[in-house]
RNA sequence: GCGCCCUUCGUCUAUCGGUUAGGACGGCAGCCUUUCACGUUGCAGAGACGGGUUCGACUCCCGUAGGGCGCGCCA
């Protein structure tokens, strides 16, 4: 059975879906929204994502506001992790970020206003009261909820010395209906939704009546969230029905599970984003695969994020939660480091190196001359390399001094026979021209001289040349290394005593 | 407990009543090869289950199971 608020929720939102269909002058307003009372999780950032994708791509604004109404757990710290973990994704925001809190004195006003309205009350309830009455109705089996005791009490019954709480006068029959874009029809019974507090004992105001009020006049448009928040849309669809205030568009978007397919927590996939920076990922490639978690455009995989703008859409947004799969995320980070430009992708490890372990050392020694070595060596460097710290783990044999140490593989390759390979190597070498085609005809023809295969020298080369047992070419490294510090190198570790 | 939502290869997904159910990651095998990668070729791999509706269901409806979210003077 509907009841007439019922059916004017469902018209005030086939009006506001019809505007926007028919291109009417409403510009595209959408925000983010996070409390700030953490970092900014690998969920918050797809959610701001996807606002932002979706206000680009309707020519709109995206707003930020800091719903810091919880006086207790906001702290300044995590609003600045927030913004830092914005801006490094990429992700901007129109004006400057609302602080909801600031905003206080205009959400009580609106709390007077239901009151005046008679669509609020005061109620009386302690807070032992109330965990007393949920318990009580835990344990009768019936839903947690208030139980309206003061919705139409007469205020001249109110106890002493109780501060009271403002509570919405919600309706108890009927249904609520949001037309979310995502979601599709949602219907929730009115008779779940209890009489929410609006307004605190202390004069403050609750989320539910902040947002709603903030949303509204900040010109919000388009809601998009977490699905957690859909219940929370339909009382949010309440106020703005009691105001008598049109209802924005809702989107409420699938939230991203760990790899086990449970709640993100901190072990695995509840970071801050500046985790996935000092993972080494890129931000385009991680705006890339979160676009993907919940979002397609048919069989696309990497796309630019101009694209991503072009093609962002609500309707193609899925309706299930995904998981958080790292292995895709460093294939497409992969593929983002071989498609940067070397110069850009040295900027990014020098960025980067700030937040890796032995990179400030590293981000010393690197000079003019370093500079030059590393853009050299970018090409060979950045085709085997998935992040940044990969990046930055084989460009060490540039930093490296002598003598080399050297690691176990390399060891046993210079035990077995490598060292001889490489006293009978070391005259050819220096008899050839110092670029990669003379070095390699060099070696090859050596190696065909003493019947044996090319690899025979290769590997104690790079044993010698880097310490290690893999690296880039081993002519382009001799290259890059220079001659000098090759030969030296090499002399260090042929067995010509 | 109540309400809402979800369910295609291991993972992310395409499909919007008619396909040998496609792609990507991962896996396996081969090729390339001086290492490691890259690249490339191929292989295995999915419609949770049960009922309907229909000439025809992954697709629509109902139920079951499993999972998620919500039910604060948190946001």
């Amino acid at each position: 059975m509907l009841n007439a608020s019922t059916m004017l929720s469902a018209g005030h939102q086939q009006l506001h879906i019809m505007g926007v269909r028919s291109g009417m002058p409403s510009p595209v307003v959408t925000r983010f929204a996070p409390s700030p009372t953490g970092y900014l999780h690998i969920g918050g950032g797809r959610t701001a994502l996807f606002n932002w994708l979706f206000a680009k791509h309707n020519g709109g604004k995206m707003l930020l506001r800091i719903e810091d109404t919880d006086r207790e757990r906001s702290t300044p710290e995590a609003v600045d992790a927030i913004l830092a973990g914005l801006t490094w994704l990429g992700l901007s925001w129109d004006g400057d970020a609302v602080s909801q809190a600031a905003r206080a004195p205009r959400h009580r006003e609106v709390a007077e206003q239901l009151l005046a309205k008679g669509r609020a009350y005061r109620c009386y309830c302690t807070a032992e009261e109330l965990d007393e009455m949920r318990s009580l109705a835990q344990a009768e089996g019936r839903p947690p909820r208030y139980n309206g005791m003061w919705r139409d009490r007469d205020p001249s019954q109110a106890p002493a010395g109780v501060n009271p709480v403002i509570r919405f006068k919600a309706p108890q029959t009927g249904e609520t209906v949001i037309e979310d874009q995502v979601q599709g029809r949602v219907v929730i019974p009115n008779k779940d939704l209890d009489d929410l507090i609006i307004l605190r004992s202390d004069g403050n105001p609750t989320y539910n009546l902040s947002v709603v009020v903030d949303d509204h006049d900040m010109g919000v448009t388009h809601i998009i969230r977490g699905v957690d928040h859909l219940t929370n849309a339909a009382r949010q669809t309440q106020i703005y029905l009691a105001m008598e205030w049109a209802v924005p568009v809702m989107a409420h978007i699938p939230l991203i599970h760990g790899p086990d397919g449970a709640k993100l927590s901190k072990r695995h996939g509840a970071l801050g984003v500046e985790a996935y920076r000092d993972m080494g990922y890129l931000p385009a490639a991680m705006r890339n695969y979160l676009a993907r978690l919940g979002w397609s455009h048919g069989d696309d995989e990497v796309f630019t994020t101009q694209q991503m703008v072009e093609w962002f859409g609500l309707e193609s947004c899925g309706k299930s939660a995904a998981r958080f799969d790292f292995a895709k995320l460093e294939n497409l980070n992969g593929h983002y480091m071989r498609h940067t430009d070397d110069a850009e992708l040295l900027e990014a490890l020098i960025g980067f190196l700030p937040h890796v372990e032995g990179g400030p050392q590293m981000l010393k020694a690197i000079d003019a001359s370093m500079r030059a070595k590393l853009i050299a060596a970018m090409p060979g460097l950045k085709e085997r390399a998935k992040t940044l710290i990969d990046l930055k783990i084989g460009a060490a044999y540039l930093f490296v001094t002598r003598p080399l140490n050297m690691d176990d593989k390399a060891q046993t390759i210079l035990a077995d026979s490598g060292r001889q390979a490489l006293h009978s190597l070391l005259p050819v070498l220096q008899a050839s021209e110092w670029n990669a085609p003379a070095l390699e005809a060099a070696v090859k023809a050596h190696a065909e001289a003493t019947g044996l295969k090319l690899g025979k020298f290769a590997q104690p080369l790079r044993a010698a040349l880097t310490g290690t047992s893999t690296s880039p070419g081993i002519f382009d490294v001799l290259v890059v290394l220079g001659r000098e510090e090759s030969l030296a190198r090499i002399a260090d570790q042929s067995a010509s005593a």
